[in-house]
DNA sequence: GTGGTCTAGACCACA
DNA sequence: GTGGTCTAGACCACG
């Protein structure tokens, strides 16, 4: 299973939801294209309300992720933009990470060979 | 002042709180050791419930940024220490930032780039 | 092809055909008294369920656009004339423009300008 | 009261609460800066459920017309730019309007009196 | 008291 | 069958 929850933490459901997918993406696990179980049944499956899916499938629609058609159900995007939305929530998130990591006087290497790992991680699992 | 809230944004004031000390941390406006304005105070300057500063105390405290000392109030811990709680939390930062840019297919180069304008960003700062 | 549809998008794709079609008459490339394919044809070349066809020509011929003959199947009106309800249409849809604009403060000449732009273009197309 | 709903019409019910707060704003019955009724509040006030009222805001929201403060509530946004986001929306409905007027032969200067018109009726109302 | 989240179940529009 | 909308009622985080 794609999608993974933890129910007695902190962050919502929903967006559990959409970050299990967007991991998937990163992933190779998902491509451009790839349909996405309809909301009731993902609903089903995980074991979670339909409108919880719902919002995670709107959240990934307003984030570019995912094309909603009428006719088929959900799908991801055929052209994932790396437009200035996302760059700004990647800058957001590694600007709290430089902050964390500076105050703690980490050296810039250290947090440099971090990031590459981080991102090398991503490449060996696809 | 060291602390700036957003009060209409989707972050949590303690944690808005909380996140302005270690940024002022990581620029030198706050150094090891340093005092701070005790719970009250801070509340009346910045204008919220006396809860929320002790809130946002309590996580500095577990995070190890802050060591709260009955009689001569809060400090800036002596020593910031980089221990392995303190790298889990960048590299979980570095992680949602290295799915999101792997996703949308940013390169391992440009991601190395923002990475070093963040971390770098800071050093001007101090 | 006249007819274009975005089947990701929000908009109903009967509403789609009928707007295709109206627009097309905007920009000359369907005159008075044209025929347009009949239910079936058009549903099969775009790829979309006859219903649906049959749904927009409905409403092309409540707003009198089109014309339906049992023998020689449909056609553009002999005469599009400005009607009431034609100009209510339109009223309707400066007016919504109207109200998000003088609400963000933009001013009459703007707002105007941008009229006379909109205007311009189709006559262009024409 | 400011909110009109047409329970039995098509627009759904979020909408028509979202376009009735934009167009109390155009008519400056509501100014920057306003307070609204909770959403719990203007649901009774309104007869519908909390959600209806909750999804308005977050459109509000996300089109920048509210701003949401975890301790007061919701009020009208500080400052009503005018940006990208709001020109497309305006241009859009221009563009509906202009379709409609063109493929029915209307005139230039008719199309811009009723623009006019459309424009001069918030100013009287403001 | 505020909004945020989640659940359960229903009806409707669309295709 | 799909998603879209609405209702009703509950619990929690925040302040």
């Amino acid at each position: 299973m794609i999608i993974t929850l933890d129910l007695a933490g902190d962050v919502p459901i929903y967006q559990q939801i959409r970050d299990s997918v967007v991991a998937a993406i990163a992933q190779g696990k998902l491509r451009e294209g790839d349909p996405l179980p309809s909301v009731r049944q993902l609903a089903v499956d995980i074991g979670v309300n339909m409108h919880t899916v719902n919002k995670a499938y709107a959240l990934l629609k307003a984030d570019g992720y995912l094309s909603i058609d009428r006719r088929s159900g959900a799908r991801i995007s055929e052209r994932l933009l790396l437009d200035d939305a996302v760059r700004a929530r990647i800058f957001e998130n590694l600007n709290a990470a430089a902050i964390e990591a500076y105050s703690r006087g980490m050296t810039e290497s250290e947090f440099l060979t971090l990031c590459e790992s981080a991102f090398d991680q991503l490449k060996e699992e696809a």
